[in-house]
DNA sequence: CGCACGTTTGAAACTGCTCAAATGCAGTGG
DNA sequence: CCACTGCATTTGAGCAGTTTCAAACGTGCG
């Protein structure tokens, strides 16, 4: 997190391509050992761009689909557009997490993909990829995992805003990112919300004042410490036993 | 649909086989054309089982992951637990269409999968799968589109019970229900629902009681008749004026 | 024919949304 | 450097849609 962004060009190529392996196609190369040989290969055609400004797109709805993308640092969030103006936040990307993935299907991108800070990412051509994980099976293996996590992460997000309350949602959000953090090495507690609370809220299904009371609400039963978007997790436990849906008041009703 | 159950085993065999290539696993051979000569090799492959009645598990979650599935006539539903004892119903799937994908990633398989009627199924060995489409650069690219567009698809319906009304949602499946039905050569204004109301509730994120309603009120309205499980749709624009969220009433707020 | 279950209907409670306005924060230009 | 403007966030009050509880109704299967 948080790269020098005015190091020399040279370094910076160096880092990125040293973060590229060690970090941000991890998706890719983890957990099937992939050997240094392939790792290598899977480097050599991965094209590296310049970092995005808060609020740059990587792309637009409709754009032809030609290659995925895997943040390097910062963040992204990717969301669609309604038949009307109205947007539908889908998700948020954190360094080392594949993007794009969605648009394989069709050809093109059906979402607009925009940085929440300056972030850089890495393009890696698809159908080079596509190529070489024909070379690779554990890369082809790797590939479909990943996308097949990616089907299962939208059903585990379906459950949550369709049958849970406002703050459940939030304590699954914020155990959620925790643990992404905690997967880069970093405190699983105390983090930066990278988005605003309006993203937020929109994702996860609920009008911002309702993010925002439910903030107020952990902030008051002390599970919650906030200061602007640094948030830290007083009591982890806690909030973990909101996401269990105990005590379920309201949706949620005993099947079968 | 309704195949015909006791025709000789021989005829029947012949049947599956030739629906299999012409429309259960459409999936994977269309709309990238694959030749005979690759369709033959995949029908290879499959493997298939006597029909599942109504009730009977596909597969359990925790369950090691060996295959994927295509169903060849009935249907079938695929919910996930929650941490208690409440299901959510994840997926309803007809026939031609691919079941199982969301397995791969975690190597088990992470929901139920129950026919909701009696349902003929066939199995594809993944890692057959796998191996072939190395071979097969068009299916190995078809693989990764059916996959990416379960992703988009699951994102679609995220917005639904996210950000719909209960009449939002009910008009929404009806159509979308109608066209995977229209896809097959059905009606797409005449179809018997393979589902309870408590399944297709479940699956909107509503509770039965509000189903129900929202059915009621597009009867009312002449929208719709309803008998039984068998339902006309007598007004589809008017349900897909709906759809476009129109005249929202309650959730959706222009953003930016 | 009868029981069980799915479905429907009614009434009340509740969660989250909408509207409206105050507050805080950040980036801009003087 | 500071004031200003615009936007994000917060807070309050009222309302609407959905859920819940309870009970009647219909249908299918033994």
């Amino acid at each position: 997190m948080g790269e020098s962004s005015n190091a020399s060009q040279l370094i910076r190529l160096h880092e990125i391509r040293k973060a590229c392996s060690s970090c941000s196609l991890r998706e890719l190369c983890l957990p099937v050992a992939l050997d240094r040989k392939d790792t290598d290969e899977l480097d050599r055609i991965v094209e590296h761009r310049r970092p995005l400004r808060k609020g740059e797109k990587l792309c637009r709805p409709g754009q032809p689909f030609s290659a995925i993308y895997a943040v390097l640092s910062g963040s992204l969030k990717s969301s669609l557009l309604g038949h009307r103006g109205d947007s539908q936040v889908i998700a948020f990307h954190l360094p080392s997490e594949l993007v794009g993935l969605d648009a394989i299907g069709s050809g093109s991108h059906p979402t607009t993909i925009e940085a929440l800070e300056t972030t850089s990412v890495c393009k890696i051509p698809f159908s080079q990829l596509e190529a070489l994980s024909r070379k690779i099976p554990g890369l082809q293996h790797q590939l479909l995992r990943v996308m097949s996590k990616e089907i299962f992460d939208e059903h585990e997000l379906l459950q949550v805003v369709s049958r849970r309350t406002a703050e459940q949602r939030l304590a699954i959000m914020l155990i959620n990112l925790g643990q992404r953090f905690g997967r880069r090495g970093l405190s699983r507690t105390r983090f930066r919300l990278p988005m605003s609370r309006l993203d937020l809220g929109n994702y996860l299904g609920l009008a911002p004042e309702t993010t925002s009371r439910a903030f107020r609400r952990f902030i008051d039963q002390g599970l919650l410490k906030v200061t602007g978007k640094e948030v830290e997790l007083l009591d982890p436990s806690a909030l973990q036993e909101l996401t269990d849906g105990m005590s379920a008041p309201f949706h949620s009703r005993k099947q079968r």
